[in-house]
DNA sequence: GAGCAATAATTGTTGTCGTCAATAGTTGTT
DNA sequence: AACAACTATTGACGACAACAATTATTGCTC
């Protein structure tokens, strides 16, 4: 049983315990070793991610998902729309269309329409309660937005939120 | 082959076509139906699947995706971590830490070495080629947040990172 | 107007991902 | 020496997203 502690290329010094390793600072010298916030788009990437988990876990209570909750947004801004539209404005494959309004329509928040045009579209419309279950989740929203930027004031959440959309309407969406 | 159009309960006075769906204007009239970008923290989640998709399409030529990238970012904040604190400060369960590792070392960008306190633990550390790749990813990394910062000019840009940098140290990370 | 490419919705399939439970080896405690 | 706690690992299961294939319909073309 080999127990040369430091037989390896490089000697570490101290001892690697818990506390030294996830307390040891960020050398900065480096312009690519920035820690792992320092771009931009990865930090996006990471925060999106817990915004959707939060997202997520407000809407599990009512069986549905953020995607449900796309579509049922998208819905209350066109006031009835085709699949392949919702397909293309929330960048979700066709085929996942389909069971997402599947779901809408079992809990009664939307209704598929036979469209007078085409007999091969149908217009999803937003029903009645699907308005009442936007009104009443709307606010829960705005409660887990609140919770996300904590630590923003008025003023600086107003910011961020113009410069997401400004991003938001330049690459798609 | 009944072709009475407007059979349907309620009457629809001009014919629902691709133009006049997607291009009707949003009723801000109602607290409740703002568009779909109203909310911050669902503005987040849509840049954050963006964002991670440009990455993602970015690290793919390499055949590392973007969890792979995440682990090797820690490295090099850290130089050296156990798995289970790869596990904690990104979130990933234990059992993906595994994988990913394997992965990372089966390209000789990380390596395991055994934890001279600890027999059980592995030392993740980022190997040479490891940081090559990582300087040359960055630069990727930096092309893609510009494009995907596209319409923002360099102040809003610094003003936007500062922003998600308070959020992002509030909740974890 | 018969044939044919294009389109809308749907189904099926595949691969990936996250979560949970279980195991092997190791450490510290009593 | 026996036992509880811990680290990495494996395996299994369900959820989900991306891609191909199918059905029904439309518009075009000759």
């Amino acid at each position: 049983m080999l127990e040369s502690a430091g037989s390896s290329t490089e000697p570490r010094e101290p001892a690697i315990t818990r506390e030294n390793v996830t307390a040891k600072p960020i050398d900065a010298h480096e312009p690519w070793m920035r820690g792992l916030h320092a771009d931009t788009g990865y930090l996006l990437y990471r925060l999106g991610l817990r915004s959707g988990q939060l997202f997520n876990a407000c809407l599990q209570e009512s069986g549905l998902r953020l995607r449900h909750y796309a579509v049922l947004r998208f819905l209350a801004t066109t006031d009835g729309a085709l699949q392949r539209e919702l397909s293309a404005r929330l960048g979700y494959d066709p085929s996942a269309i389909v069971g997402l309004v599947d779901d809408l329509e079992k809990l009664g928040f939307a209704e598929r329409h036979p469209s007078p045009d085409d007999r091969r579209s149908r217009i999803v419309v937003l029903s009645g309660s699907g308005r009442d279950f936007l009104r009443d989740t709307d606010e829960a929203g705005l409660r887990v937005t609140g919770e996300l930027l904590g630590p923003l004031e008025p003023a600086e959440r107003e910011t961020l939120h113009a410069l997401l959309l400004r991003i938001a309407e330049d690459g798609l969406n």
